[in-house]
DNA sequence: CCGGGCATAGCGATCGATAGGTTGGATACG
DNA sequence: CGTATCCAACCTATCGATCGCTATGCCCGG
């Protein structure tokens, strides 16, 4: 996890700030050419062989390290679901007790997360054709996300930070527009993720009644 | 095409209100199977032998109708990119002058027809699978209908109707906020359509800065 | 010499698509 | 009125290709 040199006070500060850093995710060769080949031509448009293809071996190698097709499906989502829901959490809890810095920092961190990781994000939407039983521990995911917004909001609303008719309706709108960035959103575009944050910030606020700081 | 008896007056009117009123569209059988099949597994997931088996024919049946499997994900597209843009114009043009009316209109139909038509605006999603020259068509479309939020957008900004500082990803977060309701949105749910909309329009007059008028 | 990490070869099933025959009803003709 | 013709709307049967997946064997580093 970390190194074993000097943690005790430099580790609050590390861990709280660091839902904002996103490296490039670094995945087995197999998951990279998974993820590239499920994003391209969907999952069901998506052969074993292609994936073998692409990284430069036979079918049974896959199978050796994965159970089945779907599995490297669950294998992407669940690095994917891990991630943003950790960053999620910590960018909630960064905020102190300011629901406008909370909602600020989890837009944030979800769209940075969506700009940084466009691909793995886009791969959410084929989370459906899961088995039953994988397709629940999914959901749950979900479920846990939108639960953060909308206390967020909820809490807002209530101490006035917030001007907001129906909470659960608002968390929708504001996880629909962060979710639907990787459908336009392109690595060579003229913002950069941060950019695109900010912005998306401004709007959120706009969305739950709250005045920005300007 | 129309009936040939008394369409000199009645026929303004009647447009011009149009676009609010969503009859259950009227599909061929074999349409409302793939609509179904698509919508349930799509496209890739979907097999013709699945769609003629809810038909209730053979193969060769589908093949007499449509070209190929991907010619009856066109033509379910082609009606429902028609269908939104159609209403999209007529609500905007329907606001009159004013901004907030029109993007309220605007909104509100495509609200509208993301609850009451959720199975076939979440094919949408489905339509990058399609050959290059098809998925252009529409792409072409989607522009057109943002083009006509972003156009209610700058004039009301420019007009100071409203309060926004990137028209163009206001925009975006505005139509990716609409996109996203057929994700989450069932028709067994407490709200109907209308309430919902009324709901989103409140909302997205909060994200350009408008104040509603209570 | 042994087991992790593959490749070879091929299994049965299913895929999208098609060639060619059948049918029933509308229309034209004597 | 009877019948010949025709075409839309299918069905039967089947094509070659590809699918997900695996039994078996080899090879190389420890």
């Amino acid at each position: 996890m970390g190194s074993s040199t000097d943690d005790t006070v430099a580790a609050e500060e590390t861990v709280a700030a660091d839902w904002r850093t996103l490296e490039p995710m670094e995945l087995t060769p197999i998951l990279s050419a998974s993820l590239d080949a499920f994003y391209e031509t969907g999952f069901h448009g998506t052969s074993v062989r292609e994936i073998a293809r692409r990284v430069g071996v036979t079918v049974p190698a896959l199978y050796y390290h994965h159970e089945n097709k779907e599995g490297l499906l669950i294998a992407l989502l669940e690095l994917s679901t891990s991630d943003v829901l950790w960053r999620s959490h910590a960018a909630d809890t960064d905020g102190g007790a300011d629901p406008v810095q909370r909602l600020s920092n989890v837009i944030e961190a979800i769209v940075l997360r969506m700009t940084m990781r466009a691909r793995l994000a886009a791969l959410e939407g084929e989370a459906r054709y899961l088995s039953p039983e994988n397709r629940q521990r999914y959901r749950a995911v979900r479920k846990g996300i939108e639960q953060i917004v909308r206390q967020i909001v909820e809490e807002g609303t209530e101490s006035g930070a917030f001007d907001v008719e129906d909470s659960a309706e608002t968390t929708r709108a504001l996880l629909g527009m962060c979710q639907s960035i990787p459908r336009w959103y392109h690595a060579e575009g003229t913002l950069s993720p941060p950019e695109v944050a900010k912005k998306y910030v401004k709007i959120a606020l706009k969305m739950v009644g709250a005045s920005p700081r300007t």
